[in-house]
DNA sequence: GCATCCAAAAAATCAGACAAATGAAAGAAA
DNA sequence: TTTCTTTCATTTGTCTGATTTTTTGGATGC
């Protein structure tokens, strides 16, 4: 019948997702949150399967895609565990997207804001050096969405994802276009509901600007400087921004 | 419909893998080598699984392995089919192996380093900046390891994860970790089969000292250049290290 | 002590059925 | 004709219940 506008969402988890897929979601998060900690056996296929009401064969399959994505392990008569941290996949989209689905852990953010300073700052010194003209024509317009629309809508938003996806193609990197499709992804979950909060929190088109014109004048350095100023001040839009002065306290139980 | 793709190979390489694992792996570097070309559709299940003379459960199983790696998406009545690039976890371990199984993409094996001597670079400038005693004991052990037994032994090529292990760890950053680690070892594979051709490549214990001398004295930006011109170094040992001067030769067929 | 064999437990695999989703064709209404 | 609705067929999705394989730990024997 109605085809679209789901005005009141009353389950924001896509309704897309199968059954193995909701069931690797919610163990995901389970997971990522400390629910289970690496090294935690997972309860039998038998009896987890008949506790979520499931078929073994769905619980499998959710066991088989997390597995995929390094966060368990399974052996026969062992079972499956828990693996331990660095064994994790915490650069796979959805491990991220369940790493930062509940209350985002701060300290992690901050790592993520730095590998994506790290990462983005030098994709915009190669883009400045690789771009083509497509490029550039790509990187302005997705600008004039970004100054119509402002990130409030979800359209000046899509802009902003197109202005990144462009100079990220411009890296002729595929690697770095991945791991940076996927981060940003992430920041951004942590990144909207900020809008609710406070009514608009500034112009990002000026730090666009910036780097558009480096990348136009096959300014590396002056790119990389332009794009690192650009994540800094996204950074202040996430929650606390400030750097935790003790960054010390971290888990140190990764065995057991 | 018909590729007529025979994916012959019955025998598992790594008999740690199950079938399901064996059956992804396959359909896994098929996809990488481009046998299957994003947007393809996959055979249906029930004739695949009778191809492969396995049941419908361990290919669902495979399947649902490289869906969770962005490789493939199913729906009903529509069926399996590979996703367009930009879906692909490239840096997912295991896409990684995958794509440099057999003869590794040139251009991507550049790209690959591009990303390792971007990002480990970095590495080793925050390193130096936050490592601690435990962390240059580490390292120190680990650089000794190397010149005791060399890059030719099983030995000595632990003891160089070793020491990258350590300078990640003292990052304090599980993404960066997470992110070289993978990358690594997907340059490892690459790299290990030089040694049956040429005797012995060359020392690399002194790039390995300069690095650590420079996180040692807490100088960023001297770990950072070591760490640099070490991964550049170690270019050189992997096949036809030399920039092809045409590296324009790109797949231009994203979507479809 | 040490190696070998045995048994239990859990995942792994199999077989066959039914359910749900979906794209396209067929039909009805404008 | 065009557009909307309905039906239908196809493919993945889910379920049930069984058998097989792998692995661990202990019993056995030397």
């Amino acid at each position: 019948m109605n085809k679209l506008t789901p005005l009141g969402r009353k389950q924001p988890i896509s309704k897309a997702l199968r059954l193995h897929g909701t069931i690797a979601r919610d163990l995901g998060t389970a997971i990522m949150s400390g629910v289970y900690q690496p090294g935690d056996l997972l309860t039998g296929e038998v009896a987890s399967s008949e506790r979520l009401e499931v078929s073994r064969t769905a619980y499998r399959e959710a066991i088989r895609i997390l597995a995929a994505k390094g966060l368990v392990e399974s052996k026969p008569k062992v079972g499956t565990k828990v693996s331990s941290r660095d064994k994790w996949h915490l650069l796979d989209p959805d491990v991220l997207a369940w790493a930062f689905e509940n209350e985002p852990d701060l300290d992690l953010l901050n790592s993520l804001f730095e590998l994506r300073n790290i990462v983005e700052s030098a994709a915009a010194a190669l883009a400045a050096t690789r771009r083509s003209e497509m490029h550039l024509k790509k990187m302005q317009h997705a600008i004039r969405g970004m100054a119509r629309f402002t990130l409030a809508t979800e359209a000046g938003r899509q802009a902003d994802q197109d202005f990144h996806t462009a100079l990220l193609q411009a890296t002729e990197n595929p690697f770095i276009a991945s791991l940076t499709t996927g981060v940003n992804a992430a920041v951004n979950t942590t990144t909207v509901f900020k809008q609710r909060n406070r009514p608009l929190p500034r112009d990002p088109v000026p730090d666009h600007m910036r780097v558009f014109e480096a990348v136009a004048a096959k300014n590396a350095a002056g790119a990389q400087k332009a794009m690192s100023e650009l994540i800094q001040l996204a950074r202040l839009d996430t929650p606390t921004p400030k750097r935790s002065p003790a960054r010390r306290a971290r888990r140190r139980r990764d065995h057991i």
